[in-house]
RNA sequence: GAUCCACUAGCUCAGUCGGUAGAGCAUCUGACUUUUAAUCAGAGGGUCUCGGGUUCGAGUCCCGAGUGGAUCACCA
């Protein structure tokens, strides 16, 4: 009987070995402490003060090298190795045995001194050592380290100890964040928190996660941007702020999309977009320098020049230098419409001018982005928290920032004037109400806020985990999140849960219905292929019904005698015959569906007026069977068509 | 959500035409007092992701499921 899950030989080897160590004594997780005067790096920089000193360090030994009376080993620490050298006759017998029983993994405390071996490597001459912690896992292959994406993933601590370039890149990532706050810091910004938990999501186009906050009995949600938020700040009197911070979108995953991401929004009292685009650049700049020493990087296959100035460039001259359409000159609709459908862009019913505007933009001009590239002058339309830009109808003072085809950064010049931007909370409430998931809400405090006048200012907002990509040359945002997110595997999987849930106590139907089904042996009954014209379909008469009472009729191995409430105000009784499936009394209160005009019909000896609902299907060889239970909101009587 | 691809020992990967499951690293045993992807000799280690099907016989062919990856859609 294994000791572990997953077990294995190799694990089995290291349990009899962390055996044997408290036989005699030695507890490998009973140390509390360990001091440390230097770490690897430091010791190889240093070595020619170092050289014959003593030295303690910690770490994780990695690799071993046995040579008979003499040994070697790598010791690795957070910022790098440094080769450990061990001989019988420094340590002694019994304890270069019990040297030689360790496993790549273990977590070593060493004393020695600094010397350089004959071929040259600077090593630590090891005059005793102490196991900090077992390892009790096999590591991955010493050479190509973990290369499954999957695990790399979940279970990035692994990844991270056995691959250096990932632990590198959450060493930069840190860097970035550090260099960011740095920029903004001396600029005279000031770093604020506002609330995760919003009443309502407000400030960008995303669906939003939806919580519960039990005491308050109130849905909140988690925010999706915290523009709203800072531009409260900046009408409180406080004129450059910014936010770190994660964001929560409920929408797909992808190379460049994750549920949360890191983003940084700033704002700045007495600038516009013109402002924005050149604090872009400075932060840009600024990372690119701290991180990689250089402003001329490469992504993936692609060399990106982050020298400035970065090109700008409007969007009304991209699409005209694409396509030769200019789209200000292009205001009527039919005419509007014959272009889209010339250039194969499809167009949805509600969009209007500024949505196939961008349209265009997005399909003929985003893709050839490549080097660093500000689009400014966006439409009205779609950007429902920007100013106006003066002599152009339907045009705000926004940009986007591109780098290799992707959206790094998004800014306005904020609107302030209160009228305005209850119209436009207004229009997003119409299209919200015609269908649009992600149209904004309106947020009455927020128009309150700037009815006491908020200054002029420009916004901004960078994706930090794509800036970091960019900086580590990483193709996939998972690569620079720790912990991405991720389907749950074995126990935690969604199936296991519900069941456990269920065993739990809550739940005690005993059917088989119950159960999840495996679909490969569910079989069900081809469908009819004679048709039924819609007349004699809506003479049948099908009606939401509650169950008052249900009973087991004694003599019957099959029937059930339900008494129910089909909204009349007389019971209705119906005879079923669905005992094997269902317990009786599980289903008393329940919402069903049933119909109710077929001719009254006697089943031992009991008159059944109309039949129960159920779903029927061929599973495993025997029958399988759901009977149809509604949502107990749906009110009795109720007809459906 | 759609399409394509992957899943074999702890890890990295082979596996031919459908015919007894392979290597390297790692592990265990032995040799070796300056190696560094140490070397040498030997041994052990497998629910071929899961469930069906075809077949005398399936890691291999077919169907379904799971997880992951890529592309697309979505993400103004």
């Amino acid at each position: 009987m294994p000791r572990l899950p997953n077990s294995n030989e190799q694990v089995e080897a290291r349990l009899n070995k962390l055996d044997r160590l408290r036989e005699s004594g030695s507890d490998p997780y009973a140390l509390t402490t360990f001091e440390v005067t230097h770490v690897t790096t430091e010791i190889r920089e240093n070595f020619e003060t170092l050289e014959g000193e003593k030295v303690r360090v910690a770490g994780r030994l990695m690799g071993r090298r046995g040579m008979g009376k003499a040994s070697f080993g790598d010791l690795q620490d957070d910022r790098g190795r440094i080769q450990l050298f061990v001989r019988i006759d420094a340590l002694g017998e019994e304890n270069y045995a019990a040297w030689l029983d360790l496993d790549t993994g273990d977590l070593l405390g060493i004393v020695g001194t600094v010397m350089r071996t004959r071929t040259g490597e600077i090593s630590i001459r090891v005059a005793s050592w102490t196991l900090l912690a077992k390892c009790l896992r096999p590591l991955p292959e010493k050479f190509h380290g973990l290369q499954n994406v999957d695990l790399r993933y979940r279970q990035r601590y692994l990844d991270m100890f056995v691959n250096p370039d990932s632990r590198l890149r959450f060493i930069q990532r840190a860097q970035v964040l550090r260099q960011l706050r740095r920029t903004l810091d001396e600029a005279g910004f000031l770093e604020v928190e506002t609330p995760i938990l919003n009443v309502i999501p407000g400030g960008a186009a995303a669906r939003p996660f939806v919580t519960h906050h039990n005491t308050l009995d109130l849905d909140l949600y988690l925010r999706i941007a915290p523009e709203l938020y800072l531009k409260r700040l900046l009408v409180g009197g406080l004129t450059r702020v910014y936010e770190i911070g994660r964001m929560f979108r409920n929408e797909g995953i992808s190379t460049r999309h994750n549920p949360e991401f890191t983003m940084l929004e700033l704002y700045q009292a007495y600038t516009d977009y013109r402002g924005m685009m050149d604090l872009t650049e400075k932060l840009f700049v600024a990372c690119a320098e701290a991180v990689c020493g250089t402003t001329e990087l490469c992504w993936g296959e692609v060399a990106i020049d982050l020298t400035p100035p970065f090109r700008r460039v409007s969007m009304r001259d991209l699409v005209l230098e694409a396509t030769g359409i200019d789209f200000y000159a292009l205001r009527d609709p039919v005419e509007l419409a014959a272009t889209a459908a010339a250039h194969q862009v499809t167009v949805e019913a509600h969009w209007g001018w500024g949505e196939v505007f961008n349209a265009f933009f997005e399909t003929f001009c985003e893709p050839q982005l490549i080097q660093p590239t500000f689009v400014y002058d966006y439409p009205l339309a779609i950007s429902p928290l920007a100013k106006r830009k003066a002599g152009v109808e339907d045009i705000v003072e926004r940009f986007e920032f591109f780098i290799n085809g992707g959206e790094m950064a998004n800014a306005y010049s904020e609107l302030n004037d209160p009228l305005d931007q209850r119209a436009r909370f207004d229009d997003q409430l119409r299209l919200r109400e015609a269908g649009d998931e992600e149209a904004s809400r309106m947020d009455e405090d927020y128009c309150t806020a700037l009815e006491y006048a908020m200054p002029p200012a420009g916004g901004l907002g960078i994706g930090v985990d794509r800036l970091v990509m960019l900086l580590t040359d990483a193709v996939s945002i998972r690569d620079v999140l720790l912990f991405p997110t991720m389907k749950p595997l074995g126990v935690n999987a969604p199936d296991e849960q519900q069941s456990r849930e269920g065993s739990a106590g809550a739940q005690t139907q005993p059917t088989a219905a119950r159960r999840s089904l495996d679909l490969s042996r569910v079989k069900v009954e081809p469908l009819f292929e004679d048709m039924v014209d819609f007349e004699t379909f809506s003479r049948s008469d099908f009606r939401v019904v509650k169950v008052l009472d249900c009973e087991e009729i004694p003599k019957s191995d099959r029937l059930l005698k339900f008494t129910l409430d089909d909204g009349s105000g007389t019971d209705r009784i119906i005879l079923s015959g669905i005992k094997k499936y269902y317990r009786a009394a599980d289903l008393i209160g329940k919402t069903l569906v049933a119909i109710t005009n077929l001719p009254e019909r006697k089943m031992m000896g009991i008159p059944s007026q109309g039949m129960l609902i159920s779903a029927v299907y061929e599973y495993d060889g025997g029958e399988g069977l759901n009977l149809l239970i509604l949502d107990d909101d749906i009110p009795v009587g109720a007809k459906l068509y």
